[in-house]
DNA sequence: CTTGACCCTGCACTTAACTACAGGGTGTAG
DNA sequence: CTACACCCTGTAGTTAAGTGCAGGGTCAAG
């Protein structure tokens, strides 16, 4: 019961664990999004959990209108030891503005969408404009050509 | 008071305000993403503030790691009278489930983030990594080596 | 002991989304 | 009436992020 369980693939396993395409790995490799991996005898990279876990990380925050630039960055807040305290809060608090951003955002979409969906479910006369709902929140048409009829 | 303001622009204004390119007025036109806006007699493109509006949507959901091609069927969604009802609905209840996937993943984000700046203000050690937070919830070493001393 | 499915490197190609000319017209300030 | 800042079209170039060979090694199954 020491080690959990030793879990290590090669490429083409990795790839396929964590959804990206086999030849990505070299360039995130090369790129310095993940870490240069152990190779067995015969050069094969092996690759643990950890790989594993942060490719999972870069899709999702890539998902979430990230660059590779930033997610690299992003990813560098933790691991390094060396990295002051000051340095890590300062980026840190940076990148939660804009995370904060995004939230809003979606909530606003998410918000304009679902009552669109209700207007779409038969339940009364469909109103507004959802993208002008999104952006603006005020100029919707209250007596405006209804769409979708 | 019939009109509240005229205000149209030519590309190189509307580009300013709207934050894009003003080349990439004619490429989001190219694409389908705004509407041909109409010309004057020298041939020169009007816009008005609906392709303000359109710009500002396409702007910010290209920020939350919408493609151009998503963001032309988000905004199909709206302004086609044409368009049944049905269609709409599905189409819109699909976005709101990859919406509400995205609000979650930044909600985590934002958690684990604003937790490493408490730890990093200096308030207690610096503990788990808050990318497997963000990744797993679960694998946080309790006594693990705290990172940025 | 060969065949098929992997792996390696280096490098060229692709796709999305711009971005930048070249070569020409417009419009207004001095 | 000319200079300068805009506009037009068409087309070529760029950047980010992969994707796909070619030419060669590794290894387990049959």
């Amino acid at each position: 019961m020491k080690e959990p369980a030793p879990s290590t693939w090669t490429r083409a396993t990795l790839a396929k664990l964590a959804g990206v395409g086999a030849e990505s790995l070299r360039f995130y490799e090369q790129q310095g999004l993940i870490e240069k991996p152990a190779r067995n005898e015969a050069g094969y990279r092996i690759y643990t959990g950890g790989d594993l876990e942060r490719l999972q990380f870069i899709r999702r925050a890539q998902d979430l209108g990230f660059s590779l630039q930033d997610i690299k960055q992003l990813l560098q807040l933790t691991g390094n030891i060396k990295t002051p305290r000051k340095t890590v809060r300062d980026f840190a608090e940076a990148r939660l503005v804009v995370i904060r951003q995004k939230i809003n955002d979606l909530q606003a979409m998410e918000k304009s969408l679902s009552r669109l969906v209700t207007q779409c479910s038969g339940k009364g006369a469909l109103q507004g404009c959802p993208i002008a709902e999104f952006i603006g929140g005020q100029n919707i048409k209250p007596q405006g050509e209804n769409c979708h009829e």
